[in-house]
DNA sequence: TTCATTTTGAAAACCCTTTTCAGCATAGAA
DNA sequence: TTCTATGCTGAAAAGGGTTTTCAAAATGAA
């Protein structure tokens, strides 16, 4: 689990934690949250505490190595590794799959708002509905 | 603050808590927290338990009558009396002000998904950046 | 008014996440 | 290599919003 990483970021302090994570993430084929990468370093036997997955999450987020999704009406957040495009998710209202989606709507959109002006930096999209799966 | 329903909802008991949350929603000019509306019924001198509001907005909710916003980034869900009108809000990254967008990206919008298909039902949408008053 | 049923008060539990602090590991200096 | 300052983790507890519990109180139908 721990042969992937080429290089190490400068100025990180290289520990068996932060590398399970961080190939955790490497690996993942979708976004995880905290517990799922918990567990998943757990499975491979090196010992991690739920708070330092968290920590190295919050020190990912902060360097712009990763992305924290905020799903809406979920309690829990996922993070993924931050690969520099700008993505939307559908979520299946049953199974709670995440599907990534493959264009933007606000490409070619200007917002109207309701107050004068306001300064736009970004904006999050989710979709909801039923995967294949789930459609009936 | 008890004056403005004309009838009340079919099926649901006649409470002074339900009627006290009803009335918070009905004159507010943005969507509010669980808190914010107790603290409001508590200030009119009424005495109400937070979780009793929590309850009688999970019950607006399921009913239709009201409409939670679970705003990306924040731990907080907002309600707002549910106005049938489908809308996004804008959220000021520097005084968390939240401002009422007039038009929606996705009304001429197909989005393409990585896996097959996926059956839309609906979408959520939030804009951040900074409004006219932290713009700098 | 009486009674069955809902709803609330009051407190505690929940769940995800963050904080605390002492001990340990790491990287850089010697 | 060894030493040392600094940063990181373990372990536990606290935090903050939300939900649950159960007995007591309030509601509306008869």
């Amino acid at each position: 689990m721990k042969d992937i990483q080429p290089d190490w970021p400068a100025g990180l302090k290289k520990t068996k934690q932060r590398e399970c994570v961080l190939a955790v993430l490497e690996h993942a084929r979708k976004p995880l949250s905290a517990m799922e990468i918990y567990s998943e370093i757990k499975r491979d036997g090196t010992s991690v505490w739920l708070s330092t997955v968290y920590r190295i999450l919050e020190l990912l987020v902060k360097r712009g190595m990763a992305v924290k999704i905020a799903v809406m009406n979920s309690e829990t957040a996922l993070y993924e590794l931050n690969r520099f495009q700008h993505k939307h998710y559908a979520v299946c209202m049953n199974c709670h799959k995440i599907i990534q989606m493959d264009n933007c709507p606000m490409e070619k959109f200007l917002p109207k708002f309701q107050d004068d002006d306001f300064q736009v930096i970004g904006h999050n999209l989710e979709i909801y509905g039923f995967c294949k799966d789930c459609a009936h």
